[in-house]
DNA sequence: CATGAATGAGCGTTCATTCAT
DNA sequence: GATGAATGAACGCTCATTCAT
């Protein structure tokens, strides 16, 4: 946002800010753009004069950016894969770690603090870029393999602590995703006013976890 | 006149109702192809070309069953939300009717017998339909939010009958249709091997049905 | 419309009626249904389903009387062209042969009441058959230039008995074919009601031939 | 935004007005292509490639400057329409204007010298526009039937002032018309050489004038 | 670096014509 | 002869990308 102040006001400080500062900037608002554009509008519905127009840029300077259409897209998923990544941490099960069930409240919180935060970035993910092209899709699925893993991992971990009742953990796992998935994409689809993030990740978590737990009676 | 009062002429009706199924026939083996082709490729990337080469037949043929390429994918959808309406049956809750679980578990079944059968369809619906543009956006939605009223009315009556947990009704909502359109996707997304309809049927249920149940340890 | 009678009435004489016979009533519906399309919409507007939907017949039967949608807007056009050179009589100046005013008037008159008689054909000649392709162009311009010969003879020969003024005859006799084409046109192409045949005649040739004439006064 | 205010800063205007000129220049050339391959082919058998070939551009380049085939020929006719407009002045009769037959003159000089300037525009006029569709049609129409308002105008006038004979003002009027049509169509659509336009104008109004004068001898 | 006019491959659609029944 | 489903060449138009200025 300092870059976007600098192009909105080019006599301010030119020559501290140094070009590539600028040059960061004015990608990121390319970027922001491009995010609104295709959040509303989709991949293919989507032209690179709506995102240059939207920019107030020229055609040209778009692709001094970024070197295709298609690569402004893949940027932007990067980034929210990225973010995601960060925002969903392995539970950590050590000694001296917090409680687990604090640790999944914090993943789901995150998450979802993002998904309200960013609803444009959210449902370019899950209505634009899995039906892109087979690689779009496939990174995709990879990310949300991953995850499967780790909740995967989790619950194999809770049957042998006998927190976690026995199951096909792969199809529960899957279970746990769509909730979060469906809710998500809930939130930022509709234009209703959606329930405070306290109540949706109590909500989520009391779903999910009395699903598969063995004392369920307690959540 | 002669001839078209011959074709009026019953006698010819057999060869007129042949030509109709032929017609038909045709217009199925049209519509089989081309949900291959945009199972595959999505709405955008597949081509006219794409569709009547598989289909074996002349590009101006297709215009004579399809009015537009938007038309067949729109045809697609239509058939699919068709025969989903008709496989989720509300839950009757008269005094002589079935069992509420097992009507329950008939849905779900239902659902996931139409989704291992056609995979390429839910396919177009999960990856394609949402993103190709606001209309085809709104006809999923619209069917989604139908089927979260149905979810919600049962939550509600089960709140009132004491089975279920008192709870956000439209978030829980969320939550179980989640689950199974994300296994729905896990299941014909994956080259893997799925695990048998009942297996996945019962986890679902079993998960679902424990994430809201004043009772789950009966489950 | 012998032919229509025919067509809708197969019992009718079937015995009587020989198959060329219905063959030539049929050819001439369609000519007469392609000529309603052609005048409205002209040949590329106009479809070969138009026509074949107006007549009432299958698409593959118009290709059993005509060999393209070329072919039947010539055989119109040769059909007017036709009609037009037998109404337009060389005038005859024998010694024994009627007043030369007198055949002038009849050969205007003639062509009148085919234009009154007819409007369709002359719209597609005047807006269509001249626009249409080079090879049209040439037929309906070789038409007009038969035409203007026989006007400039006729003023020639005026010129030579002292009827005519002297004058380029050329030029002269465009603006006289030009004075009989734009009536003929007005007369077809508005909605209002025309004037009687009998003034049309009578003030075109008065202006004409006030317009040649070296005793103009008396006219 | 930088670049947006350096576009708006007043020392980038010579350069911008030089694109524009670049561009109408660019324009007109595109429509000089368009113009003769109209003329020779007609709308419909006339390919956008036609033009862009003549021209030496691009396919969508063509669209940078006009908005559709259509567009282009619209264009087209309708700057025919407007120069015409400008060259048919009405005939003014206040106590010190020039001469009225001598306005009258001038005004079929300017036409056909604009018929002689730009004869393929004329062709399209003449067998292109009057066919093409029904708005069309109409828009040529619509500018003969004022050219007539106005010499009908004209006549009543002369008649009021016992300079032209009582006649059908309105037959008239089209055989006047007609006559300046057919010479322009005469002289533009012939490859022989035509007569000096001094000649045509000469040839042209005293044929008009003795055609409706009260005092036909005199001219 | 920024610009935006120019590019041209590619697509959806139409419709005159054919031919198996 | 009559039918009409099938054909496929041809066209108008779009838009992501390039490059001279």
């Amino acid at each position: 946002m300092v870059s976007i102040a600098v192009i909105e006001n080019p006599w301010t400080e030119p020559s501290v800010v140094g070009q590539s500062e600028v040059r960061a900037a004015r990608r990121k608002h390319i970027l922001y753009c491009a995010k609104q554009v295709f959040s509303k509008k989709g991949f293919h519905n989507a032209s690179v004069s709506d995102i240059v127009d939207r920019a107030g840029i020229a055609r040209g300077t778009f692709y001094l950016y970024f070197t295709s259409k298609r690569d402004i897209f893949d940027s932007l998923m990067e980034d929210l894969l990225q973010e995601l990544r960060q925002r969903i941490k392995p539970i950590d099960i050590g000694p001296d770690s917090p409680n687990p069930l604090d640790q999944l409240k914090a993943n789901v919180r995150r998450v979802l603090e993002l998904v309200i935060q960013d609803p444009e970035l959210i449902q370019i993910m899950f209505h634009h870029a899995a039906g892109l092209d087979q690689r779009s899709a496939e990174t995709v699925r990879t990310f949300y393999d991953r995850v499967l893993d780790m909740i995967e991992r989790s619950l194999e971990h809770g049957i042998r602590l006998g927190l976690v009742r026995p199951c096909q953990t792969r199809i529960v796992a899957s279970c746990i995703l769509g909730t979060i998935k469906e809710v998500a994409d809930w939130v930022t689809g509709r234009r209703r006013t959606v329930p405070p993030l306290d109540v949706l990740v109590e909500e989520i978590l009391r779903f999910g976890l009395r699903g598969v737990s063995t004392q369920p009676q307690d959540i």
